[in-house]
DNA sequence: CGCTTAAGTAGTCACTGTCAACAATGTAGT
DNA sequence: ACTACATTGTTGACAGTGACTACTTAAGCG
């Protein structure tokens, strides 16, 4: 190219930049189109410079869907309340964090779960999703301790909440769930029957 | 169909055709990938012929989505119990078929809650949706008049209960559900959780 | 300074969705 | 009956995509 003084030959580091451009057209969310070769636009490289960073566009994709995973787990991590008085206080805000990430970061929670697991990426992918999933794990376990949550298969009790938070922000992301209707509604109702299902009789 | 000694210029019925074509390359399921072109070799017609049915291929896709929301509601209708003794009794055989449905055509179902909604198409669509809605609404109204149901806002409750076979499903199909590790333990520990908290104290 | 090598480029290929022009078929009007 | 027309399917073309290869350039090393 003609004068570009600006940018190096050698970009430096574009193994990053396509990443955030990627992330930042992920959040664009313009009805969930991605290619290679407007992110390399946008760039401002060559339409086949991110080959030299990413062996095909499903990396790619499987990278971004673990940043996304790994900035989830941050967000649900931060929300945790530091002295929960209840089952609930502690859930809540956590749950409501959840929700938020997705409903504000649709494409790249809908990418996050539509990755492709029959493939090599999908065990490192497996990985950081469960990550996610240990947050919840953990707390069900301490709450079986102290016994403020009865104590069944943390398994199957962690996938009543895990499923019942992602089918919320799934149904939320695809307008099921007409929040400006219903309001939060359906998350209070939801961990209502969550808590109480869960929770100890006694409590 | 008979023998085709020829196969005659006009198809005849090419836009069923065209659509049971597409719900079988669904079922197969061969990566979600999914071609006009592939259909129309399929059917055995251009690569243009679907195009006088369907104005674009968002169309054919809407027309499946609706199609699968109808069979969706269709496989729940058959699943519901005659006489169920508890809620729990008239829950499960639903959301076993709910889930069933879900991993026996993933990439349906996955198809149903892909589609844009912003489109005018996705009004039509959140129709039949919500037609699958309805069952669980109507479960959970006749619930709270029998007293089985604690009564709190069905719409609420409703969400919650979506939400979370909803949930279940996507996590079964995406393989974060481990089925053949955990088996059904997430599904009954779910519809405990679920039971136990919409259900009335006093049950 | 000259060399190797990584980083970026241009160009190709097969494929897709879509559109326009054309041909075959069925239908209606006189 | 026999022609005008509308319907339906076909062919061919276009731009855009992902993947790939051969080429060119810059950067770092001895």
């Amino acid at each position: 190219m003609q004068d570009t003084p600006s940018r190096p030959y050698h970009h430096g580091d574009l193994r990053r930049a396509v990443i955030e451009t990627a992330l930042d057209m992920l959040a664009e969310e313009k009805g969930w189109q991605f290619t290679l070769r407007e992110v390399a636009r946008r760039a401002g490289v060559s339409h086949a410079a991110p080959y030299k960073h990413f062996p095909d566009k499903a990396a790619l994709l499987a990278e971004l869907a673990m940043i996304g995973f790994d900035r989830l787990r941050d967000a649900l991590s931060a929300a945790k309340p530091e002295a929960p008085k209840t089952l609930r206080d502690e859930i809540t805000p956590i749950a409501r964090a959840y929700l938020a990430f997705g409903t504000e970061n649709p494409a790249l929670y809908r990418l996050m779960f539509s990755a492709e697991e029959g493939k090599a990426v999908g065990m490192h992918l497996n990985e950081r999703a469960l990550a996610v999933f240990d947050i919840l794990r953990e707390i069900l376990r301490l709450g079986q301790a102290a016994g403020s949550i009865r104590k069944r298969p943390i398994e199957g009790q962690a996938a009543a909440g895990w499923g019942l938070i992602h089918g919320l922000t799934m149904l939320a992301i695809d307008g099921l769930l007409v929040p400006e209707k219903v309001g939060s509604a359906p998350l209070d109702a939801a961990l209502s029957a969550l808590v109480e299902g869960l929770g100890s009789p006694a409590t």
